[in-house]
DNA sequence: TAAAAATACTCCATAGGTATTTTAT
DNA sequence: ATAAAATACCTATGGAGTATTTTTA
């Protein structure tokens, strides 16, 4: 199972519309049709009426829902923390240390490293 | 991000090996080696040390490694309560009823179907 | 008739497999 | 020398975009 398509179920639901969910996303309408189309291929089952001009969830759709929201949210908090890591490994941080004092202040004992690599601006 | 990366990084965590992981998850090798670059590279930031011979996280790892269990163990949910729900809508119910005593007591009347297709066995 | 969703098609990215090479013990 | 991971290369699948058609209110 695929993360993305779970993302446009969820818009679905809260939305009732394959159109507002794909703006709301950013992506081509046919891309969100085609995509639920496939997942529930996939689940072996109807997540949506498309009947009576009323986009809703079916019962699995509902029971679905719950689920998907938990994993989208698990998701974003991963890549929110990995995002904030990411920063701050990329991070420099500029330490004003005139070049002959830098070996003094901050020595390089073996295995002993700093947790950010640094360097003289 | 997709799912199938994260079950792979839980499995080489777990097993603290590419070649095993790969084979726990039937999967070739280099698959895994793949996967798990483009996922560094998708979050900018190393989760494996691969020297000293020796394979484990980095800091970094560690921190993913929560969230993706979290992630795995969501989506694994998700995937038994809808093939439970898909037994379900698959399953037949077989009522042994005459044929021509059928349509009075299952009678078909406009716009109200039964929930479950049904036929006599 | 107008909207929303589905279908048709095309293209490109990428996941995965086999074969091979690199690396470290 | 061996075992494990990385790289190279190839193929096939599928995800997404544009254009178009179908459907229903």
């Amino acid at each position: 199972m695929d993360i993305k398509p779970l993302r446009y179920f969820v818009a679905i639901a809260k939305t009732a519309s394959f159109t507002k969910a794909a703006q709301q996303l950013s992506v081509a309408q046919p891309a969100v049709s085609m995509a639920i189309k496939k997942l529930e291929a996939d689940l072996g089952l109807t997540l949506i009426h498309r009947a009576d001009r009323h986009v809703g969830l079916t019962d699995e759709g509902k029971r679905l829902l719950v689920h998907a929201e938990k994993i989208v949210q698990a998701t974003d908090d991963a890549l929110l923390e990995m995002g904030e890591l990411q920063g701050l490994s990329q991070g420099e941080v500029r330490v004003g240390i005139p070049s002959m004092l830098g070996s003094y202040y901050f020595p390089h004992f073996d295995g002993v490293s700093p947790q950010i690599p640094y360097h003289c601006a």
